[in-house]
DNA sequence: AATGTTTGTGTAATCGTGTGCACAGCAGGG
DNA sequence: CCCTGCTGTGCACACGATTACACAAACATT
């Protein structure tokens, strides 16, 4: 435990040490290789005194493989994304993976940002943010396959996917809405260019379409609570909407709040809300959210799944769906 | 673009196609070199044709420097954090470092996680989690001195700290619900383990001490909205206090709504509620939480500047103090 | 006792870059 | 014409580990 020195020791060092050679010093740490149990306590005793650890990068460099996997998503912070995302490098670092965060939200140069992300060899991408197209992805990570979550099926076959699908649970939602007497639907866009807030909307849209109704007005929010609130005011007041769909769940909070302080009107009796992601904060009592709902475990099951067919190299285009389903709360 | 090819090219390979030595490849990729200008354009030509970028793992090795960063942290998903780990992720990147996120929530050896993360000759360290010990800490990244988010200035030569210093705020705060008549305190602890949840308790316990008060209860939760519901129901009717302050402003939320819907008691004429933090979330109109509140974007600046301080290789420890405010809501 | 097999270790090449050193070419100054 | 100085490039080694190959010793088999 004589940690004290500022350089770190190397195997080369330890090997004059334990008096053997550095191919010694490597056999023993690597579990499954042919050496002397005496032999590998004792350095592994000297090791220890030392806080020798073999160097990562100079094991990557040689196994070519890093055990580092690139996480891209839009944000941190985002509630929606955030559960997923601690779920998931549970499971990465369960496996002595390493994930690498790759913020898309500024956008300075997300392009760029994966670039350099790949001169890291990670072995594993997995793309959550719609702000990166999959074209982007397969050019950047062509040595990887990147695992991309997506809203269709992707026909590519340098890819693996997995598709989500809210079609069915919208349709349950609308269904309910319209027994309860709501006319005027109105939804709120997290952005205008994702093209996943566009699928969104359409399985709303589809389900009205059959109704014979269509959406009366759209706004554009950031997926914030502050654009979901300011948003629902003019949606409410201009429009003169009785049902929001909103993008994601933290603009159905925002928006339920500006309902009833700005607006007067309560949820469900007045207006009917709905969110979309069924994060926990949805299900808390002040909130009691009704939201298109998606499993997360199933999610990270389906990418950690994906993730070890890579390890296979099981060959071939892999893609996994999932559906959503409704969640109900009191403000639908 | 021809990047259809599953290998990564070499620069040695990438150095024959341009009919240079690989040396020659290097130098076209570090941008203060003497090369012919010539020289570097036509490599970077092909180099683009090629879809060749630098192997950072080899780089690394060579360098001594691999611009990664290690943030340790508690969890992800958890509010109080992620809003600064969104911000100096962001920082980092623009610094073209990139972040490995170490999760110490799943109490699956965090040293263990530490120990891997070190492995990677990580450049900095920066640890945001109570969980695990400045010593620890300092006997893992030996080599690589880290940054550690403190409440108490850290004498140790071998970190560089930031301080957290809320006496203050807390003294405010409990003047103000002094003056508002309430007289019987609860303490709704984070977790039971750590030392940062003691010595904020500390700052409320002194301040209710030099008014000749104590907490007349205390209850420990673990940071989720579930827990303070369920722990502030108790502390309201078992305990019959009148002012609840809560380790972070979720449990905060979550007492708040326990009190309106289980015991029918309101915020703030019948009883307060004191978050910490500051998170975005509790400044929602629906929540409108009394905080003790730290400024995020000083914190990261903090951090930010401390990593600087690290790379110019000013020596001696270094040490930041930040103090919290107090930001007020309609809960006390 | 001779031969084959297993075990444990060292030697040396390799992974892909960066860089000190040497050197060739070229310009300019005397 | 010689000497100095600068520019651009290649050679070769270093970074710290892994691993195929070789080989000695120990052990097993006939």
């Amino acid at each position: 435990m004589s940690g004290m020195s500022r350089r770190r020791i190397t195997s080369k060092e330890l090997a004059k040490l334990a008096g053997v050679s550095s191919a010694t010093i490597s056999r023993a740490f690597s579990p499954d290789s042919r050496i002397g149990s005496a032999t590998r306590d004792r350095i592994l005793a000297v090791a220890r005194e030392h806080g020798y650890q073999p160097n990562a990068i100079a094991r990557s460099l040689n196994n070519q493989r890093s055990r580092l996997v690139a996480l891209v998503v839009n944000a941190i912070g985002n509630p929606c994304e955030a559960e997923e995302q601690q779920l998931l490098v549970h499971r990465l670092q369960a496996r002595q993976l390493l994930p690498i965060i790759l913020c898309c939200a500024d956008h300075s140069d997300r392009l760029q940002l994966m670039r350099l992300a790949s001169t890291y060899q990670v072995d594993h991408v997995v793309v959550f943010s719609d702000m990166v197209s999959m074209q982007d992805a397969v050019d950047i990570f062509h040595t990887t396959k990147p695992i991309i979550v997506s809203f269709e099926p992707l026909e590519n076959e340098s890819v693996s996917s997995i598709r989500i699908d809210g079609a069915e649970a919208a349709d349950e939602i609308i269904d309910k809405i319209i027994r309860d007497g709501k006319k005027r639907f109105a939804y709120l866009s997290g952005t205008n260019s994702s093209w996943i807030d566009k699928l969104r909307r359409k399985w709303f849209a589809d389900a009205l379409a059959k109704r014979g109704l269509a959406f009366e007005a759209q706004a554009f929010g950031d997926y914030s609570y502050d654009s979901g609130f300011k948003e629902a005011v003019l949606l409410l007041h201009r429009d003169k909407v009785d049902a929001i769909i909103c993008g994601n769940d933290v603009m159905a909070i925002g928006a339920r709040d500006a309902a009833r302080r700005v607006i007067g009107k309560n949820t469900p009796d007045d207006i009917a809300i709905v969110g979309q992601d069924g994060i926990a904060m949805a299900a808390w009592d002040c909130n009691d959210l009704t939201t298109l709902s998606l499993d997360h475990v199933a999610f990270i099951d389906a990418v950690v799944e994906l993730i070890e067919r890579h390890d296979a190299e099981v060959e071939g285009p892999h893609s996994i769906t999932l559906t959503c389903t409704a969640r109900w709360g009191s403000t639908a």
